[in-house]
DNA sequence: AACAATAATTAGAATAATTCTTGATTGGGT
DNA sequence: ACCCAATCAAGAATTATTCTAATTATTGTT
């Protein structure tokens, strides 16, 4: 008997530690659902998924682990209008266009070389904390 | 005795209809607020304006009115994260920047002819039907 | 290894914005 | 004046999220 293999689904291997933040049992599986399936889950739909290797994971939890994890940087929040709040581990500075027709949230690049006081007149001296661009629309299919 | 004078407050005249909505007495009374004072209040902030001058209006009133001149595009609705919604009477197409300091949301309006498309990578065939950006950060006072 | 101190987790209650329901009021058209 | 549809008001219901308090896990220390 060579390896324990704890646990035979890891694709990903998460470290004990991001950006400062110790990761838990429970912060580890959250960001293995967030990486190995990004669609921009809300957190009752994380704690679905979480339940399949914690069953004794609570929403709460839920909640707590994906708000540390926004706090230190890991993953960011994504909203469109009021609705429930979605994560995404993605980190490159992008914005997210909701498909009305599928559902499907899409990331949004920037074009390279482009920064946004290229293209808003912003307040002078405005110094940008955060940027959220939400687009909604649909793709027709031909 | 020439003018009835009927409410010596209004320097607004707000229409009978706006966009094929019926301006009752109550949506009259909510547009004024939000273009007499354009600082994006929240539905509970335009309430508390209304019973001003509507004693009566009830906070789903204010709901409703809110929601049906925002059918109607006659007035936009503006989220930071999931706050209130707040409310906008600009229709240019613009984005908002919050000011962390003073609280203070300022309009952002695009440059002259850029085009979202030009900044985005967006996703082949994409249509948009609505955008919404919102900025964070601070305006620091030399 | 045992211990204390700290951090994380859990379950359920509490909160807050918004929506829904129902009944009353209003307003325009005949 | 009367009818019909639209609007409004009041309060209940809903829902995502946060809070509270108690338990469990982890870390550092002897």
């Amino acid at each position: 008997m060579v390896s324990k293999a704890p646990d035979s689904r890891s694709a990903q291997e998460i470290p004990e530690e991001i950006a400062g933040l110790r990761m838990t049992r429970q912060r580890q599986e959250i960001y293995r659902i967030l990486i190995e399936q990004r669609n921009h889950p809300t957190a009752n739909e994380v704690f679905m998924r979480a339940k399949d290797h914690l069953p004794n994971i609570s929403l709460a939890t839920v909640y707590n682990c994906l708000e540390a994890m926004v706090q230190h940087g890991i993953i960011r929040q994504v909203h469109f209008e009021r609705e429930s709040s979605r994560y995404c581990p993605n980190l490159r500075e992008h914005g997210h266009f909701h498909d009305a027709s599928t559902g499907v949230i899409h990331d949004v690049d920037f074009k390279p070389g482009v920064s946004l006081s290229d293209v808003l007149d912003l307040p002078p001296g405005a110094v940008i904390e955060d940027i959220e661009i939400t687009l909604r629309g649909k793709i027709p299919t031909p």
